[in-house]
DNA sequence: TTCGGCGTGTGACGTTCGTCACATCGGAAC
DNA sequence: GTTCCGATGTGACGAACGTCACACGCCGAA
């Protein structure tokens, strides 16, 4: 998938403008509050009302929605960089998605109201133009990955292949991603089970496509992943 | 579902703001061409490279996404007053979704160039700003439709109350849609099969939940869809 | 050490739904 | 009228996978 790919590599190169908001943050003497948080700590929640946003500055976050009767689906992993809740506090009413760390997270927040000022810098209306547009193309994205492929084995391929795009060490032939998500996770990610995670990836292993070590995962035939992403 | 409620109802409040680009395109002199389509036409196709946004001045059209087997999800419908192509143009690499008409449309073209030098104007850019957050809430609401209900039934009622929000006439308690879809389109909306669309239609029919008229669907029973759209 | 909780592995079962196949229907063109 | 063609209706079949149930392994706490 070209497209696909294009738009995961503009993702990186543009995720410093974090770096531009913050300077017109501390331009405009808007004050932004530091706070550390251990992992799974909820940031904030689906129906909240927007207080503002947070900036994550290290670790990581998963974004997700949630429907009444529990069912969790992740819509992306903010990383370190990331600007969580802009569009909601823009909107003015309250959070589309629940923000919860992974692993030990520090984040800033910035207020509705000062981000309301930042807004009136032209500066500033357009560093938010960019993040939102960054979002919106990852957004657009990610329902591709989800909403395009019929199996389940289809979308967790295309997992693994982002993955290893993003993080993926190589050596020596095959890329390594080292794995910090558990099976539940993975299944929010692909929005399938739990059950269903395991089964996939252990017939992957029985397969030879991937060699699941503890805390990694080693992709030795990538042409069988690109395969299987395809249906 | 509250929360998609709220974002549906902020959405016609907002969607004048074409209007705002419009005076901002006049204003700085740049040339818009316009352009009648039929049925059916597309606008632009991902992959292609963005030369520019296209506004729906009258009509419909569909927005979707392919998958290379030829699979197609519909993410939004657009209507009049909606700016096609935005992100894609300011991302600037190419088109990340395909616009195809669904009857006869008059569009405005504004070339890419043209629209980077709107964007230098403070009013441009926040203009922009507004449309961008307006579609990225209307994604991530339409992703929250697709992803979170795991049947086709419940996905199929989500719809058809959407719809009774956005285009319902209320008579005598029951609200009437027209309904100007056919059920492959309406399968693409709701990432279902034509097949499976014609039963679950016929099996609401059947259970006096709604009526399906030549041109029009009748809603009867509300609270049996709200019922079935939860699961 | 024992315990308890969490993550993982795996079997069995049933539902959903996509797919193929075909019939029918309705409107537009001629 | 006839002829087409796209839209709709319907049956049969099977694959995918969600769910329930339970077992096992690991690790930190007591």
């Amino acid at each position: 998938m070209p497209i696909a790919e294009k738009i995961e590599h503009a993702r990186d190169e543009t995720r410093t403008d974090l770096h531009s908001l913050l300077r017109e943050i501390r331009a405009s003497n808007v004050s932004n509050l530091n706070s550390l948080h251990g992992r799974g700590k909820v940031l904030f929640s689906e129906g909240e009302p927007a207080r503002g946003i947070y900036i994550l500055r290290t670790g990581r976050a998963a974004v997700s929605i949630t429907s009444t009767e529990g069912r969790v689906v992740i819509l992306r992993m903010a990383e370190a960089g990331d600007v969580l809740g802009l569009n909601s506090v823009l909107g003015g009413s309250s959070y589309d998605a629940t923000v919860k760390t992974i692993g030990p997270c520090r984040t800033d927040f910035v207020a509705r109201a000062e981000l309301l000022d930042l807004m009136e810098r032209p500066a500033g209306a357009k560093t938010m133009l960019t993040i939102l547009s960054r979002e919106l193309a990852e957004l657009t994205n990610r329902t591709r990955s989800l909403l395009l492929p019929q199996t389940a084995s289809a979308r967790l391929a295309r997992l693994l292949l982002d993955w290893s795009r993003e993080n993926g060490l190589n050596t020596s032939g095959a890329t390594r991603i080292e794995k910090s998500f558990t099976h539940e996770e993975i299944a929010q990610m692909i929005c399938s089970s739990r059950e269903t995670v395991t089964r996939l990836l252990a017939s992957m292993g029985r397969r030879q496509i991937i060699q699941i070590n503890s805390g990694s995962i080693l992709i030795r035939d990538r042409a069988a992943l690109e395969a299987m992403a395809v249906g």
